[in-house]
DNA sequence: TCAATTTGCATAGTTTGCTATTTAACAGTA
DNA sequence: TACTGTTAAATAGCAAACTATGCAAATTGA
């Protein structure tokens, strides 16, 4: 071998493995949540809404980790699978407020319990400092990646 | 409050941050290997045939973490975009040999840069043991993830 | 006041993941 | 040999991420 730069080993690599991590958990919660009737990509919004409903778009990016566009597709799907509706705003005629329905509401408890259970499987081969380690790690990354490039 | 179990903190959930990190790893991906004229999805495909070059689909599926169809498209990409050639096999009428282009193999050194330096970036906040921690810790959740649920 | 800019949301188009199904070729057996 | 079952790859259809762009309402400022 001429020179050790030739090789990449993925399995060495923290981006690699952050990938393949979360399309496990995706898969762990989709499973699990199926019977409620939702998709993964739909929980972070009822998460925020289930806390704080009523409230515009705007506000939800702001608190969402995703662009814009994604947002109002997943709440576009949301709105057709029954989770919300959307009213005019009353003082802004651009804006709109989200507000979930009875049946977002329903099946808080259970989803709640869903995603508990998947990360508790996920973490249930790490010890308490372990599991300290991991969540805290990640933070740090996330903020490193975060300011700069 | 009636009850801690009412709540749910995405701050402190596994998944949310583990999705959060791959999305961001993704993005620094993209951007530092948009210059070459490949996308994140066909990464771990190079890979493979940059180390074993000439490889069945069914072969890859086999190390690749993704499912037969994703791969199916992904190749389908790649093809359209110059970087492999698919040539009937020798033995089975159904299989294919995938093949990469010179265009792939030109660009390899600078996509095996891209990859280490959006890890370094990410991990540049970390102490060594910290890195090492981490990705132990990411390997052994896969594993768990993997084994039953 | 009214033209220009900004802002909130929607839409278009692409990638990449998934499951489920189809197609064609192979392999074994009656 | 003809039938049956299996297997490799492709295709259909959906979700969810992204960038870029469009549109209409709101705001600003000359």
């Amino acid at each position: 071998m001429l020179n050790k730069s030739m090789d990449f080993d993925r399995m060495n690599s923290a981006g690699y493995l952050v990938n393949n991590l979360a399309r496990l958990f995706w898969a762990g919660l989709r499973h699990r949540i199926e019977p409620l009737g939702i998709v993964p990509g739909q929980f972070a919004a009822l998460l925020e809404l289930w806390i704080n409903d009523g409230q515009t778009q705007k506000e939800l990016v702001k608190k969402l980790d995703i662009e814009q566009a994604t947002l109002a597709n997943t709440l576009a799907r949301m709105e057709r699978d029954g989770l919300i509706t959307r009213k005019e705003h009353p003082t802004d005629g651009r804006a709109r407020i989200i507000r979930l329905t009875e049946k977002a509401w329903a099946i808080r408890e259970d989803a709640y319990k869903a995603a508990n259970a998947t990360n508790e499987k996920a973490l249930s081969t790490l010890s308490g400092e372990e599991r300290e380690q991991f969540i805290s790690i990640m933070r740090k990354v996330i903020d490193e990646m975060r300011g700069n490039d």
